[in-house]
DNA sequence: GCTATATTTCACATTTATGTGAAATTAATC
DNA sequence: GATTAATTTCACATAAATGTGAAATATAGC
């Protein structure tokens, strides 16, 4: 039997995917227990909503790491990283609506310089060393090419979601779209 | 003096733009008005942001149409329409956040066809005759394209509104990437 | 100034989501 | 089986937004 508080943030966020002014206790009702116990472990929905972000952080950021490891061609390594956002995104879209994506002026002077590890920081290593090779337009701004990266993952999943493209061709699609768009 | 009913819309639009959970006192008294006054004209919030959207329509169909007369090469056209669609789209960004993109299922056969003299229409002329001249990269399908035009507007308005990009650079990178995501 | 229309004020009803307290019940552990 | 912990139930308090009725006031047009 899975741990109760668990079961909750799992829930909250298939329900928040759907809707996310939806009540705890619809939250409650999917995670089969009482809207009491909810708040036993959550005092608010504040608490909660910031549970799954947590949750979303740490999920991401394994799936990315393992993205940039599996290769040594940056060129390969963002196209693993887009589809590992891709399938983490899919399943947290809703923060995405909150919080939109993390905008490049949050990034620390830290992470952009690669004193910081974070996966942030490889991220802009990738960029970097194709901007430097010239294989990527060096006229677009790397908080541009940030924000495209973000906004194809977006894009990816809505139209996933809305059928109008074939599951098959959809991450290629976004692969072929996205590299071509920062001149790769 | 400006008309109430107008007066009213172009307040939830300001307000609903900076968040969409604002109460309907705070939108009457953006307008300057009581909030039983909104009531008059509009029964429920609902009618209310009906009529935002309605407003967008007739709007944003005007400056399509604008943009695609303005030049007889497609690709023009599909760049003015492009930035018509950024400039229109900053003005109703809550809307997309509601409603999210029309899907392509969305547009109706006609539409497709042609027969129906819409402005979509017009776009999936403009994208059908590049693709079928070769100029755009024909595995790619129009729900795609269509998708990644719709994608590429809202990030640019969020692009623009984070201030991470020179203002000036923008609709240029917005153009060069778009292109280029479709093989143009 | 009179009249018609538009707007405000005040008062209330309703709904919905939240959050909490305390006792009762259920499940788990030893 | 006794004890402890987790969960449910019921009851209530609160808050915020919404929608409406009716009288009072303001505004504009003639």
């Amino acid at each position: 039997m899975k741990d109760t508080k668990v079961q909750i943030v799992e829930s909250a966020i298939t329900v928040f995917n759907t809707d996310y002014s939806a009540s705890l206790d619809m939250v409650a009702e999917k995670a089969g227990i009482h809207r009491r116990t909810l708040h036993l472990y959550f005092g608010n929905r504040q608490a909660l909503i910031a549970c799954c972000k947590a949750e979303m952080m740490t999920t991401c950021q394994q799936a990315m790491t393992v993205a940039y490891q599996a290769s040594s061609d940056p060129a390969k390594q963002l196209e693993l990283m887009l589809y590992a956002g891709i399938d983490c995104g899919a399943k947290y879209a809703f923060l995405d609506k909150i919080y939109g994506h993390t905008a490049y002026g949050d990034v620390t002077q830290d992470e952009k310089n690669g004193t910081y590890d974070s996966i942030k920081a490889k991220w802009f290593k990738v960029i970097a060393s194709l901007q430097q090779n010239g294989l990527v337009n060096q006229q677009l701004s790397i908080a541009w090419i940030f924000a495209l990266f973000g906004s194809m993952i977006t894009n990816t999943i809505n139209v996933s979601n809305s059928g109008d493209v074939a599951q098959n061709d959809i991450k290629a699609f976004a692969w072929y779209s996205f590299s071509k768009s920062i001149g790769l």
